[in-house]
DNA sequence: CTGAAAGCGCTTACAG
DNA sequence: CTGAAAGCGCTTACAG
């Protein structure tokens, strides 16, 4: 293994000079740089990340936290952020929370984490006082993802969900539906969302807007997944009564659990329930989900560039302290409705 | 922050020992270790890692590739392996390839992963003589999943592919088809995936099995995600002739644009087209696409572990140089038939 | 079972 | 712009 002594003897400098040139600190003249570069390319050098980590302090690495890497909306955005931040030269520490609450504290609560990495970045992970104040003692820079998760003193880049719901909800209504249904998560989740808390004020508010009632036989509660879809869906159908017309549902795979139930029941989308969504799922498509799409893959990589550029990728010279303060406002990405084939007028009686 | 030297002041031992201690090797007397774990506990103390990294040589980190970390298999191997690597006190170093040949090269070709990780896993990744030549000289334990990727040395986890394909072709012929088509992946695709080739040598060896033709016009190839088997479908559509009965698609997610394409073209499935792929996705249950099923967490949770035994999990104590030697067989793992409502036997004419 | 001491391979004031 | 030297915080032979 060849190490920055060899490099430095071969290029006629000191170790300290090498170590400049390499991290293209301004302190050095064109000509050593240039010794010092040929001397590292035939030596195919490679500084010791151990090493460099202990003796400077940084780790060049970013630790990024999801509640489920296999739901379409954190695979879209840890793809979003691992190419950001390995263009950047930061390497993607993955913790993938898999609703095991020990889990959520190791990571969180854990002294160690700031030791391992420059910063992090939360995703739809929720956190509790405890939690705040372990964030708070590592005093690591970070950033959060989704209004479920606010850090003091992070940026945090989300969508409005309220307007999100909002519009979908508008949308049933101008397609002249009145008994419109909501299916969304539960606060006894084993993920702790809270994304669906925001998505029903926006339906109540809409459908208030509306002048029309809250009826909360149409209101369900269930896991923010396809079968939590599936499950609100068949005790939706199964509470008697009128039934709705159109489904809300507070997440794209929430949707496709309840077209799955609307088929088991034998009833047709939409000439009998029309059914919108909300995320734009990559197989939203294939179904012919109508839904309120958000940006998640634009999410990730705002939220990175929002994170390393007070770190200054890639140079890795010395450490410039500004903590992003003044964040405190969250950057709201835009949503956008998507009429496909699963909502439509009500059938007349 | 408190470093080794104040726990071992406060436990009147050496620096030493408490790394033993803390470290759980069997060198150290049980009082000894008490009195240690006492002042660590009492002092919040938590090891360096870049510290003990540069001391110790060893990184207590795997890199984990994957192709596309937002398709179902990769996503669902990674959350598997996430939790056996962090359950034996292992990082998640994550690279997502996404079709960027040069993101490529500098993940399998650098010279520097072998400083930043114990051990790298490598998820359906192709490899060319020259990574081959890269990894060689890493000389790093590793772990592979896939037939697409054999390293020498290197255990190997996988589904037969080829007996994949061939239960999905029987299971039509059963039905009583005789048209099938088969739609798959391109050697031109930007992932260089080559798990298509075995899939179709399976459709091809059971047709062949039952005595039937092979028809190049009903063999399309295409791109190994939704929108190619949708495209694949649509040019099988348009060639002419007598069309398929029924459609064998590569996987789950082509065989989900099938769905689509067939229905643009007004076609019912399975009345009118049966559809079987492989993999049972997700979301194969919401669309009742009858499919082969592989299990892809267990090939995750499979391949952790066999690379980390030899590693010696969690207890961090001196390496020991076993590199799996013998490991040249690879483990397959049994996939099973998944039968829903894509498949039907053809409508008699 | 335990300790003193060297060493892992860098980066960073400090001095010039 | 450059170098000598200290130091980052551990682990590991080695000796006892």
């Amino acid at each position: 293994m060849t190490r920055i002594d060899d490099v430095a003897r071969l290029a006629g400098v000191s170790t300290a000079t090498v170590s400049r040139a390499l991290r293209g600190l301004p302190t050095v003249s064109a000509a050593t740089r240039r010794r010092v570069l040929a001397a590292a390319e035939q030596l195919d050098y490679e500084v010791s990340p151990s090493a460099s980590r202990l003796a400077g302090g940084r780790t060049g690495t970013v630790a990024v936290v999801v509640p489920r890497i296999t739901r379409w909306f954190f695979s879209t955005v840890v793809e979003a952020v691992e190419e950001y931040l390995h263009e950047s030269g930061y390497d993607l520490l993955l913790y993938n929370l898999g609703g095991r609450e020990q889990v959520r504290q190791r990571v969180l609560r854990t002294a160690n984490l700031h030791k391992r990495v420059d910063a992090m970045m939360l995703v739809a992970t929720p956190l509790r006082p405890a939690d705040l104040t372990a964030l708070a003692s590592l005093d690591l820079p970070g950033v959060t993802i989704s209004s479920g998760s606010r850090v003091p003193r992070w940026p945090c880049v989300r969508i409005d969900d309220v307007a999100a719901a909002r519009t979908a909800t508008r949308h049933l209504l101008d397609l002249g539906h009145h008994r419109i249904a909501h299916i969304s998560g539960d606060p006894d989740d084993e993920l702790a969302f809270t994304t669906h808390l925001d998505r029903r004020r926006g339906y109540q508010a809409e459908l208030r807007a509306a002048g029309l009632p809250l009826d909360p036989s149409l209101d369900v509660e269930s896991t923010f997944t396809i079968d939590g879809g599936n499950r609100a869906t068949a005790e939706l159908l199964a509470r008697g009564g009128a039934p709705p017309t159109a489904i809300l549902a507070a997440c794209d795979e929430m949707a496709m659990g309840a077209m799955t139930a609307l088929r088991d029941a034998g009833l047709r989308v939409p000439q009998d329930v029309s059914v919108i969504g909300i995320d734009d799922h990559d197989l939203a498509g294939v179904l012919g989900l109508s839904t309120v799409a958000q940006p998640a893959a634009e999410q990730g990589r705002l939220a990175a560039r929002i994170l390393l550029d007070p770190l200054g990728a890639r140079t890795l010279g010395p450490v410039v302290g500004q903590r992003g303060a003044g964040h405190d406002t969250p950057v709201i990405l835009p949503t956008r409705l998507v009429v496909r084939d699963s909502t439509a007028p009500p059938r007349a009686h």
